[in-house]
DNA sequence: TTATGGTGTGGGAGCGCTCCCAGGGGGACT
DNA sequence: AGTCCCCCTGGGAGCGCTCCCACACCATAA
């Protein structure tokens, strides 16, 4: 116990070297059978365990992936989007023998010190980004500081970063095609925040569906922030202006709304029909059930880790940008009368 | 650019040694001033910043705390406990200057090669393990690597391990109580799995709290798995024996109780009171609002990294086992006349 | 003057690993 | 028997830091 247990320690036992013992640690196939299985004796007997901290020294790399999100207050957390993300992402992380670190980053004071622990040296070998607001200064401190990194959403400038995004434009915007079809005329819009590329693209988006099916929005445009009670107010508001329709650019925003209208003494969908971005509530689970132009959060979590990995080790190195496509899961809540089944 | 930047670079710049240099980025107060802003100067013009792993392996701590969430499947995420949960740890844990590293062990197979991770050296100074369920080898394996933990919830054995937790059985008594107090006779209960500590506390503490206002439970008890669907289920089952109240070991669960017993005709709380565990749903989010027992979790999250803070650097040698009281906060949904306002 | 002690600074040693080069010892071929 | 080569093994060097000891320097007191 008094000796430390490390490499030499274990070569000491088994009659070999230092090297000879981190080649078997290492599976270097360059070793004989029977040495092999006297040091894997001595390893399992010993319960030896390679030092993390002088591995990443000696090798310069720390097998540590980091998920940095900026910015994010409690609320963030009631909406089941970052749990999921963050269930894909670790997923992910642990399949390609990786460990995930995370960096949630409070108020704005708190900020600093943390992004200086991320940015350095021997910590992390990349990050992963999420839910950044535009212009956030953070993506300039990662370049500067020629840490590998994957941004998940749109970044201001796509050809300078590797990013994986969903289709958040197409996917609203076909929620207004589907309303339309339906024979909805008078759409509103609950939007999210404008400072995120998530906000701006939805609202794009199904603006673009509303005009592209020959109507108008009308200024029936309201922004929440991603939580349902803001979602109720929107509604409220929106109600003022008799819509027949509404998209919700998130699915508690959706929630929210739907208990507007009915508090509201309406029906939706036969009053108001609702959709709602995001597709992550399980459908029992409101009524009427939410049609929802879904995204696939653990698809792009997992797909910003082997992105991220492949960034670190060199083999892709012109930025690229993955777009997922949505999908729009019907049911009842926009007033079809054929609800599709749900798939996935 | 090709020479690294590391403390014999900076101090080679300075005019001062290495030495020197780890003194003022360390904070030694034994640096005459003059050196320390020549120094300072330096390091901000290079943008240098210690690499963490030399720094771990020099100093033999690495400044990062693990959080380790065994068998968590993805439907525990759907649970706002875990993300309110990870929130509160990230927060403390950023507050005392320490990173926060992820490990959520998915299925089985994966467990052995993550374990291995979280308990080798040079990784982290030590884990918060939460949601292990009753017996968990876990529990070994870090006590047999020698790693300084913290168990969120009721350890096995509290007298050997150090842990923070909630008072789930008097809370769950509360709730019973509660329940005969205003005149409820027939109660159910909607319990969490029987291999978790909160799960068995809760339910002893519910029976216990029903015995104790001179009632019986007569086998009015069901298992559900934390999910939504599984409290409809209950609810179902238990609806055919005519409770007139249910107690349900967590929000979610009750939420589908709330729904089954709404699809049986019946109304809450007119016909079957309910109360639930955790009170982690924005009030306003269920017709009718919840009445439940709130637990702490913010404060258990911090809690538990300051102990572990201790134990890592040995101010604390006596495990020990905090015990946060719940609170009955009273709403609508348990068929109370007088709502009290909720604080926090 | 010399003794004493605090202050500021430099550099050796070492943390446990990886990387790389050197070299011994066979087997297969000429 | 000799040559070549490949397989396996050992050990030096070094990653960037912390820890500790040594020591120069100056102020103060006997």
């Amino acid at each position: 116990m008094a000796r430390s247990l490390n490499l030499e320690e274990i070569g000491r036992r088994a009659g070999v070297s230092r090297s000879t013992v981190s080649r078997v640690v290492n599976g270097d196939p360059n070793v004989s059978p029977k040495t092999k299985k006297r040091v894997e004796a001595v390893i399992a007997e010993t319960g030896y365990r390679p030092h993390a901290a002088a591995r990443s020294l000696a090798s310069n790399s720390t097998g540590v992936l980091g998920l940095v999100i900026p910015s994010a207050v409690e609320t963030l957390f009631v909406d089941p989007y970052f749990g999921r993300l963050i269930y894909g992402i670790s997923g992910a992380t642990n399949k390609v023998d990786m460990t995930l670190t995370l960096f949630i980053l409070g108020e704005q004071l708190d900020e600093v010190p943390i992004i200086s622990r991320v940015v350095g040296p021997g910590l992390v070998d990349g990050v992963i980004v999420t839910a950044t607001t535009m212009g956030d200064p953070l993506i300039d401190h990662l370049r500067g500081a020629n840490m590998p990194f994957v941004v998940i959403g749109r970044p201001d400038d796509t050809r300078s970063v590797f990013s994986v995004d969903v289709d958040n434009r197409g996917g609203a915007r076909s929620a207004a095609l589907h309303l339309a079809r339906l024979g909805r005329k008078r759409m509103g819009l609950i939007s999210a925040p404008a400072n995120t590329s998530a906000g701006v693209d939805r609202r794009e988006g199904f603006i673009d569906g509303v005009n592209d099916a020959g109507l108008s929005i009308d200024g029936r445009v309201q922004e929440g922030d991603w939580t349902e009670e803001s979602g109720r107010k929107a509604m409220e508001t929106l109600l003022l202006d008799r819509p027949d329709a509404v998209f919700a650019a998130s699915d508690r925003m959706a929630i929210g709304a739907i208990h507007a209208i009915r508090e509201a003494g309406l029906k939706c969908p036969d009053d108001v029909a609702v959709v709602s971005f995001d597709g992550l509530i399980p459908p029992d689970q409101t009524v009427p059930r939410l049609t929802a132009v879904a995204q696939p959060v653990r698809e792009v979590g997992e797909r910003a880790v082997l992105l991220l990995e492949s960034v670190i080790d060199g083999t892709v190195t012109t930025p690229e940008a993955v777009i997922y496509p949505t999908e729009l899961v019907v049911r009842e809540s926009c007033g079809s009368e054929v609800a599709e089944a749900v798939s996935q």
